[in-house]
DNA sequence: AAAGCTACAATATACGAATTTTGTAATCTG
DNA sequence: CAGATTACAAAATTCGTATATTGTAGCTTT
């Protein structure tokens, strides 16, 4: 019986809460699993139990913050309207949120951003799960589902958190709407030439 | 007259050339501006007659490593062939260019990374000399040359130090020139809708 | 035995003093 | 007097050490 009154898994969503809002308030670099820990009212020790070191901690942080754009982004991509509308709004939605989180969510957004650059896992699932919602929303449309990992390397510029905060300042949707455009004409256009 | 025998844009030059020799044996964050006016016979002080600050020598270490750059991609596109093919080829070989010096030529790649980071006028001045070039290549072959800078938006990927260097494993060229063609198909297929 | 704690070693971070480095100004020299 | 030097202040970096954090093991409690 625990004398947490949680289950495994509510306790590790709690931790993941927990440091999520720890790491907002103190930023990436500072948060400390002493912290987390005794704000939950527990030793450091006992987070071992379910997190087995603190990458897996902040993986469990990233996964929930991506997840939350993957339901969003899917929404999109359910939402109403023709498919091929929905293709566009899908990816401004894309480049807004990763433009809105450098701006108003840094540090989790750097937790991101170095898990990204350490290759974890779970930043290769989420390219998957867009992916997914791509292809998902080219087939609706009547488009080969392949052009999804072809447009998405081309949106990159529009979704990676350095080069998205080094535009902040700018108003990329035009150019984003005219990738994606071109993309989708090229696309009909028919299978490209190997 | 001065002493140490060379014009004020000799001396420029050399300093530059130290410096990267310099950058590439102990390092981009090592380099130091005494060793560099050192190895030319002079004074740290001496240098401040040619560069305003360090920073503006690490600029002239950029430029000349972006020109080289330049040159190579500039002879891709005056060479022979169809217009359209030397846009791929051109696409190809800014690709294998930026990924080669991640691999080969890591020091002067990092601070290119920084000039970038900083938004130094001389990587914006490296962006515009491309976007003419690769204008100059889409009117050659007959597109409106407003595709340039978009076309380098959805290339990215394949030219961004950071995004070069997750990938530098893998061969990327089939998905560079999956998106390359699908871009011309679609710069073909007439002018992106608003 | 499950859930957690305390104790501890290895590693990492933070801090402050000493040293370098950068940048400026006044001075020297051919 | 152009070209360079030395001298110097401000800022940045290094380095050694104290402190904290991470991760593991064995112990305690219910």
């Amino acid at each position: 019986m625990p004398r947490t009154g949680m289950s495994a898994g509510e306790l590790r969503e709690t931790a993941t809460d927990v440091a999520i809002c720890r790491m907002r308030k103190v930023g990436y670099g500072k948060l400390r699993l002493t912290d987390v820990a005794a704000e939950m009212g527990l030793s450091h020790a006992a987070l071992y139990a379910h997190f087995s070191s603190k990458s897996d901690l902040l993986d469990a942080v990233v996964r929930r913050w991506l997840a939350e754009k993957e339901a969003t982004l899917g929404e999109v991509a359910a939402g109403p309207g023709p498919a091929e509308a929905r293709i566009e709004t899908w990816a401004l939605t894309l480049h807004r949120i990763s433009r809105e989180r450098a701006l108003r969510d840094p540090e989790p957004c750097q937790a991101y951003d170095f898990a990204s650059a350490a290759a974890r896992p779970v930043v290769t699932a989420h390219r998957e799960a867009l992916r997914a919602q791509l292809a998902g929303l080219l087939g609706e449309a009547g488009f080969d589902e392949d052009g999804a990992p072809l447009m998405l390397e081309a949106l990159r510029a529009f979704q990676h958190p350095q080069l998205v905060a080094r535009h902040i300042e700018e108003d990329r949707e035009p150019m984003l709407r005219r990738i994606v455009s071109t993309l989708l004409a090229g696309l009909k256009a028919g299978a490209p030439v190997a």
